[in-house]
DNA sequence: GTGCCGATGTCCATAAGATGGACTCCACAG
DNA sequence: CTGTGGAGTCCATCTTATGGACATCGGCAC
C-alpha cells in the first residue's frame, strides 16, 4: 500500500526540481494578497470571512489522499501551512471525530465521523451502487483493475477500486487519489467532454504562478499542448488512453459518465501495465469501457428522484 | 441532535425565563473557563485554539440529520450560534464542496466532497458491505424496516436503512438521525453492553445543567431509572425493545454488534408499529436480530486487517 | 394593493481567537 | 555520544472570525 507513497515521493523529489525556491514560501500567501484568489489550486473561490474553513477543507482533502494514514510532515509540506497550525487543526478535527490519529505510527486518517457523514451523504449520491456492478464486470472481463472517479472542480477523485485478476497491479490510483483534470485517463475522458470554454479555462489558469502549471507538477508530457492532443484523440474514439504519462509503464484507459444534464461528472477507468494495452486490445477495452459507462449514464438519466 | 440542542429550544421557548439575560449568552463560554471541560456536550473535549473546528463539526453534524436538506433557521436554532456566523460558515463549507446550498428551497445538505471523503473513509470502515446483507435479510424476513446504527461518543447515528415490505412505515429513524445512547432500541442495545462505569458516566453527566438531561429532551419515559430498567431487560434477553418511547405506537427492537475488542460499536434494529411487536413475535424478531448481529460481529472479529 | 412577519443574506467595527516563531522532546543513524 | 528530522507544545502578536444592525425577499392576511 505504500507503493503510492512511493509515487508521491518520486514526484516530490524529482519533478519539482524546477530549481527555484528550495525553501517553499507559499505560506505567506494569505497575509498579503487578499484579492488573490488562488493560494492553493483547490476548488474554492476567495470566500469572505472564513479562511479556516478553507484550511480545514484542504487538510481533509490532503488526509483523504491516503486512506492508510498520512504523517504530519507530508500534510504540512503539501498544505503550505505551518506545522503548529496544521497540528492544531488536525488535533481539533480528531477531537471531533472527523480524523483519527494513530499515535504509534504518527499518522492521520479519516475518522469515524467522516465515514458516518459520508454514509449519510451516500443516500443522496447513489453512484456507488450504480457503478459497482460495472466495475466488477470490467475487472472480471479484462483482468485489469477498474476504477470509478468523480469530478470535483478541477480535479478527479478516485472513489472506487475493483481489483483485477492480473497479478501485476498498479497502485498509482486508489481510493482518495486526486488528479487534475487532464491527468490520468479518467480526468482526460471527463475533460474531453466539457465545453471548449471550460477546457480552456481549466488548462489556462492553474492558479497564478507559472510554476503551478500542470506540466510543472506532472511533467512535460502534461503540457497544455500534449493534453489537447490527447483530448482530440479521446474525442475521436470516445475513450481516453493514458500511455504511461504519470508513471512509465503504467497505462490507463477511461470513459466518461454523464449526469442528467449531460455533463461528464464521473469516469470509469482501467489501469495496468503497458503490454496489456496494445493497440488491438485497446479497442476491446475501450468498447467495454464505453459500454459500461453508457450503462451507468443511462441509469443516472432515468430517475427523477427527490 | 445532541441534548445540547434541546437546551437551546428550552431556553428559547420558556425555561430560560429566569428573568436575566433574555438574550442568550452561552456564547461567552469559551472566553472565561479554559479549564472547563464541558462547554458543549458533543463528543469533543475542550481542545485548545480551534473553536471554529468544533463549530464546523457541529454544523456538519446538524446538516447531516437531514439528508434531504435543512433550512438555515433550524441550524441556527439547534447550534446556538448567531445567524451571521452560521450563514458564513455554511457558505464557506459550500464553497469547499462540503455542503450544497439549494438556492430555491433555501436548504443546506451534504455536498459532493463529503460524499467523496466518506467513500474514501468507507474503504477503512467496511461495516457497510458487511451489514447490508443482514439488513436485507432482516427486512425480507420480518417485513419491517431494518437499520444499522453506529455509536459515536454518547450518541448513535443511523447509517443504513433497508425498507421492509409492510405498508406502514415509521420515519422516526433514517440515515443521519442521531439519538443519545439509551434512546431508541439501537442505543439501548449498545448501552446495555457497555461497562457499568461508562453507563453511569453517560447517564449521569449530560453536560452540566440539570435541564440538559435526556429526560428533559425525550420525555420522562427516558429518566435514568427508566433507562436502567430497560437496560436490565435488554441484558436478560440480549436484545433491546423500545415500546414506543420516542413516538407513541412506533416500536423498535435492536441488537448490538461488537468490534474486535469486544465493545458494542454498532447495532442492528427493526422498527414498526405496535401491533407488529406483540410479545410472541418479539421473541422471533429478537432472535433474528441476535443472529444477524452475531453474524456481523463474527465477520468483524475475523480479519486482522491493517 | 398594502402592510406585516419571518426568513435569508450582507456589512463592518470590534475584540476574540487563530497564528506561527521558537522551544522541547523523542527516535533513530552514524 | 552527537546530529538529524520529526512530533508536539507554548504564548505574545495581530490577523481573522464574530455578531449587532441593516437590507431584502417572499408569503399571507386583510
Amino acid at each position: 500500500m505504500n507503493s503510492r507513497l512511493l509515487i508521491i515521493h518520486i514526484m516530490d523529489k524529482g519533478v519539482d526540481m524546477t530549481g527555484q525556491s528550495p525553501a517553499r514560501e507559499p505560506r505567506k500567501a494569505h497575509t498579503t494578497q487578499p484579492p488573490c484568489p488562488a493560494q492553493q489550486p483547490p476548488l474554492a473561490q476567495p470566500v469572505q470571512g472564513a479562511q479556516v474553513v478553507a484550511r480545514i477543507a484542504l487538510l481533509l482533502r490532503l488526509v483523504g489522499r491516503n486512506p492508510s494514514g498520512t504523517p504530519l510532515a507530508e500534510i504540512v509540506r503539501d498544505s503550505g501551512l505551518t506545522r503548529p497550525t496544521v497540528h492544531r487543526l488536525l488535533t481539533s478535527l480528531a477531537a471531533e471525530g472527523l480524523l483519527d490519529h494513530d499515535a504509534v505510527r504518527h499518522t492521520w486518517h479519516y475518522g469515524p465521523e467522516v465515514f458516518v457523514m459520508g454514509t449519510v451523504a451516500a443516500a443522496c449520491y447513489p453512484i456507488e451502487e450504480l457503478a459497482r456492478p460495472s466495475l466488477v464486470r470490467l475487472a472480471e472481463e479484462t483482468g485489469e483493475s477498474a476504477f470509478l472517479s468523480i469530478r470535483r472542480g478541477a480535479e478527479t477523485v478516485c472513489l472506487l477500486r475493483e481489483e483485477g485478476s492480473f497479478p501485476i497491479r498498479s497502485f498509482v490510483l486508489h481510493e482518495g487519489v486526486r488528479f487534475p483534470l487532464g491527468v490520468a485517463s479518467a480526468g482526460m475522458a471527463i475533460l474531453a467532454y466539457l465545453p471548449d470554454a471550460e477546457v480552456d479555462a481549466l488548462l489556462a489558469d492553474t492558479g497564478l504562478g507559472e510554476t503551478e502549471t500542470i506540466a510543472a507538477r506532472w511533467g512535460a508530457q502534461h503540457s497544455p499542448a500534449s493534453i489537447r492532443a490527447n483530448l482530440e484523440r479521446t474525442r475521436v474514439t470516445g475513450y481516453a488512453v493514458n500511455p504511461g504519462l504519470i508513471l512509465e509503464g503504467s497505462w490507463g484507459m477511461g470513459a466518461a459518465i454523464f449526469d442528467r444534464s449531460g455533463r461528464p461528472g464521473w469516469a470509469l477507468s482501467l489501469t495496468g501495465i503497458e503490454p496489456r494495452f496494445k493497440p488491438e486490445r485497446q479497442k476491446v477495452l475501450g468498447q467495454l469501457l464505453l459500454d459500461e459507462a453508457s450503462r451507468v449514464t443511462q441509469i443516472l438519466q432515468r430517475p427523477p428522484l427527490t
